[in-house]
DNA sequence: TATTGACTTGGACAGCGTCCATCGTAGGAT
DNA sequence: ATCCTACGATGGACGCTGTCCAAGTCAATA
């Protein structure tokens, strides 16, 4: 059963069919998983789940910082379950697959191949979040 | 008269009133724009340029390499006339303004005040863009 | 100035995500 | 075990961002 799962419990939640399916569907995961495929995956075991239940579930767990949205820009957002521990992204330009890096030293330098999986690596980019002066 | 204009005039563009308007636009940009907003830039200009013309002209900027997207999670794509330097991005989380950094030393670690511009910066990531295996 | 192929137009369309009014239900109270 | 009620789920409408296409226009060359 799920980690996932325990921890939002811990932290108060009613704990529903919806969430649970939603839960189930990212713990095992190791690709990481648009909205649609996890509302596809999560309505193979609970028929009925709407699209809008998913969003609202994966938009909390992603509030409470169990689960990490990574954005593969102008398509999909994908869930990346694996919030606890530090990691970088590794994203596909033209399909918006993404795999989880370590990488050390250099983060600008090239990816080492045991870290590349067989993509042909083109760019790294560094981003900063957080609020601007006038939003904060 | 701009710089970006000159570089594309060289590399064989067909001048049209309406690239050059887009150009123009970019060009005195210290904010990063959405599609939109250089689209109603333009518009003051001229008043009947399409949105699909300033999309095909920042797509064309984007792959000659004169102009660089920037994705702002989930919200409208930015474009940044500074392609030709290299630089990071400072994204707002509330309201997707950018802010151009040129942050030295260890990525991850915070800041320095004089490149923070007032943000609260709350994360720092890497991202590692490329074609993955089936796509390359 | 005539020609022509590249560019522009605008409207339809698609993907992704949000919103809202309504209905259902988990979980505490009895 | 049953009742209550506030919180969650539903699904359909909506909005934003971006793409596509067929038809019209025009920059650049001869």
């Amino acid at each position: 059963m799920s980690d996932l799962l325990e921890r939002l419990r811990g932290r108060g939640w009613r704990l529903t069919s919806q969430r649970r399916v939603v839960a189930q569907v990212l713990d095992g995961d190791h690709v990481h998983l648009t909205a649609d495929e996890i509302h596809a995956r999560a309505a193979e075991r609970l028929p009925e789940i709407s699209r809008a239940t998913v969003y609202n579930t994966l938009g909390e767990m992603v509030s409470l910082g169990e689960v990490m949205e990574v954005s593969t820009d102008g398509r999909a957002k994908r869930y990346d379950p694996n919030a606890h521990r530090p990691h970088q992204h590794l994203v596909c330009s033209k399909c918006g697959t993404v795999r989880d890096v370590h990488p050390t030293g250099d983060l600008l330098a090239e990816l080492p191949a045991a870290e590349r999986f067989g993509f042909t690596v083109s760019a790294a980019e560094v981003t900063y979040r957080g609020l601007c002066p006038s939003c904060g």
